[in-house]
DNA sequence: TGTACATCAGTGAACGCGCGTTCACTGATGTAC
DNA sequence: TGTACATCAGTGAACGCGCGTTCACTGATGTAC
């Protein structure tokens, strides 16, 4: 009984990654529930043994990804001084292979406008956007404030510009940009 | 012969139109062919006189919407001095009004990664972006290029991070900092 | 000017398909004796 | 230790539905005489 829940509990991790990295390649729209489960290894009748809906996944997965990115901030924070934590989370945010990879980009940008429309999910999101600018915050010297929030304002904007752009010198200028806007140069 | 040729693109003009304000608001994968064509104050089955294919619509209206954008911004910058057009330009793009009717807003911050995943569409996109980024330089009294950029960037993930955020008072910090990315203040 | 015909923008029924969801089932594993 | 039973995670067929697309049609408008 123990293992079969921990067993569970597995299969239902599988589940989210596989849905956390089709959304953020292809859409949320655009892959369906039989999808997922095909990528988690499973067959489509399993799924609502674990979830309650598609919306119920869309819900639990965009939240726990970007709190994975904000406690992955909190800990790069937490064991470097303010100006390397700041160095690495700007460069590892807008690194170019980081930024082709969109199944394992940050939420904000590969899904930002798209769980913006889904009102329900907005709250569980702010939380770990409030996370991530008190660690900008920290990582700066003054304005810390103001700073944390052009930061990340330019680094969400430059990836999406950069993915938008059809030139890869445009590209790389935005990512520039972006490192710039977080204080890196 | 000429009037209906007339009439044909004004019908024409109308689907682009509602499609545009459709796509924005809910999604491109969320919004059917028969739903712009009804906004449209059509039947469905008309949609195929117009456009090859639902694709070829969103190529389209995408590519039109933020090309009048584009033109919207050139006009600004040619009606006023560098000062006041880039106050003008980053005002109206980070106006809470405008933030909120996302059916009317920016093609960037509304569909950019949805837009960005259909390779297809990037190119017509990037020209129009090249043009909005020549205008931000040129309103721009130095390190234009630069300045050009980071402005654009941290524009679009204001306000992408402002219709994400569950709360008002954070929002408009969101917008508060793209208009110092803006150059105002 | 009036009538007969041609054009073609727009209609609405129909298509095959994949979606989200349900449900009767199966078979591996855990428990009881 | 071995056997019989219970549990329940996962299977796969089936559902109603709305999608993108096609097509035979209609009826308003433009042209020819």
């Amino acid at each position: 009984m123990r293992m079969t829940a921990e067993r569970k509990a597995g299969t239902r991790d599988r589940i989210l990654q596989a849905a956390g990295e089709l959304f953020r390649s292809r859409g949320i729209d655009a892959v369906g529930v039989d999808a997922v489960m095909h990528e988690a290894g499973l067959s489509h009748g399993g799924f609502y043994g674990h979830f309650a809906s598609k919306e119920a996944l869309v819900a639990e997965v965009s939240a726990a990804s970007l709190a994975r990115a904000a406690a992955r901030w909190e800990r790069i924070s937490q064991e470097n001084a303010g100006d390397a934590a700041l160095q690495r989370i700007v460069e590892s945010y807008l690194d170019p292979a980081h930024v082709a990879a969109s199944d394992r980009g940050c939420v904000l940008t590969t899904l930002g406008p798209e769980m913006a429309r889904r009102h329900g999910s907005r709250a569980a999101l702010t939380v770990s956007i409030r996370r991530m600018l008190a660690v900008l915050a920290r990582c700066l010297p003054r304005r810390r404030r103001q700073g944390a929030l052009m930061a990340l304002s330019g680094m969400v904007g430059a990836v999406v510009l950069a993915r938008l752009s059809d030139d890869p010198a445009l590209a790389a200028e935005f990512l520039a940009a972006g490192r710039r806007a977080g204080g890196l140069r």
